[in-house]
DNA sequence: CCCGAGTAGATGATACGTCAACTTGATACT
DNA sequence: AGTATCAAGTTGACGTATCATCTACTCGGG
């Protein structure tokens, strides 16, 4: 993977005024473009491996089990998962009828809903936990030295922090 | 988003044997899943709204595009996205409908085939790429420290030779 | 009380990705 | 030649993600 991010058959003049990406630039481009999206593959099959979740399924169940009763309103957890509403009403309409959480209407406001775990669902989860999160390790956490792990949160917080005022209205560049 | 990426009702230690992760260790790996999760989506919402592409549109005709003729075999496609060569079918023929490729058969091997970028493909990428590049730019690239892009190479590659090996059938952990 | 604006969530259409067949042509071995 | 095997690519089914749209409810004035 040593080519070029563009390398048009003419001269990259030919769109002036444009910055490009320098070598080391495009090496380290490409290889998280690389990394993104292999390891979420290695995890989901890791997990399908050893449960009948997948990567979401997984990223759902963690958010339930970590409040109290296992029930959340759908919007709190569609902020927490950082998915739209209806990316969480379809998935949750899958999980349902996969009898891994189920639905209550909310007697507080009419219009909202919970979503709770059952215990078919607490079953799957904390069977596939040990292995996921030793996935983790050995892909990312341990394969870093420490100073490279503070590094990398360092980093991936700044970019979370363009990501957030790319998405403000204000400074939309 | 601070809370424990585990928290179950009752202790942790009803699941023994178990290394969890310490707090500094989620904080890192839920901010890996946050931009991980939040960049792509940055990256297809400013080429939806600079020109007609998705993400992985704009990654093929790329692969095409450093290619003398614009031409590419279809495995040697697939291998440059790191695509299964059947989602790779998938999406040209997606492409191939909306005009931006064509496929043509290959005359040496009858099997065969070449995915080949049009005039209107060529178009839409030169068109797309100057804003995308700067957003790359703009939320990644210039948003970190000379030394910090370096040290996030360095972290990728570590975790991509990871994931090399755990895809390779020695050293299955 | 009623009306309009906003909110919570569900739904349908379409694009995307994966897996498991399947088809067809290349290769190798007899 | 004949057959087994492998490689290239396609297809269909299904799960997943996004967008636009819809329904039902809440709330804050008149």
């Amino acid at each position: 993977m040593t080519c070029q991010l563009f390398r048009y058959s003419g001269d990259v003049d030919t769109l002036p005024h444009q910055r490009w990406l320098d070598q080391d630039q495009q090496d380290v481009w490409r290889a998280w473009l690389d990394v993104s999206a292999r390891l979420p593959v290695a995890l989901h099959r890791d997990l399908q491996a050893n449960s009948d979740l997948s990567l979401p399924d997984f990223d759902v169940l963690v958010q339930l089990s970590e409040h109290p009763d296992g029930r959340l309103r759908a919007s709190a957890l569609a902020q927490g998962l950082q998915w739209e509403r209806s990316r969480l009403s379809h998935h949750v309409r899958r999980m349902e009828r996969r009898g891994l959480v189920t639905r209550e209407e909310c007697d507080d406001d009419g219009r909202g809903a919970w979503v709770v775990v059952t215990d078919t669902g607490r079953r799957a989860i904390e069977a596939a936990a040990p292995t996921h999160v030793s996935t983790v390790r050995h892909l990312v956490l341990d394969a870093l030295t420490p100073a490279q792990v503070r590094d990398l949160g360092d980093i991936l917080t700044t970019i979370g922090a363009r990501l957030d005022s790319a998405s403000d209205p204000k400074d939309p560049r």
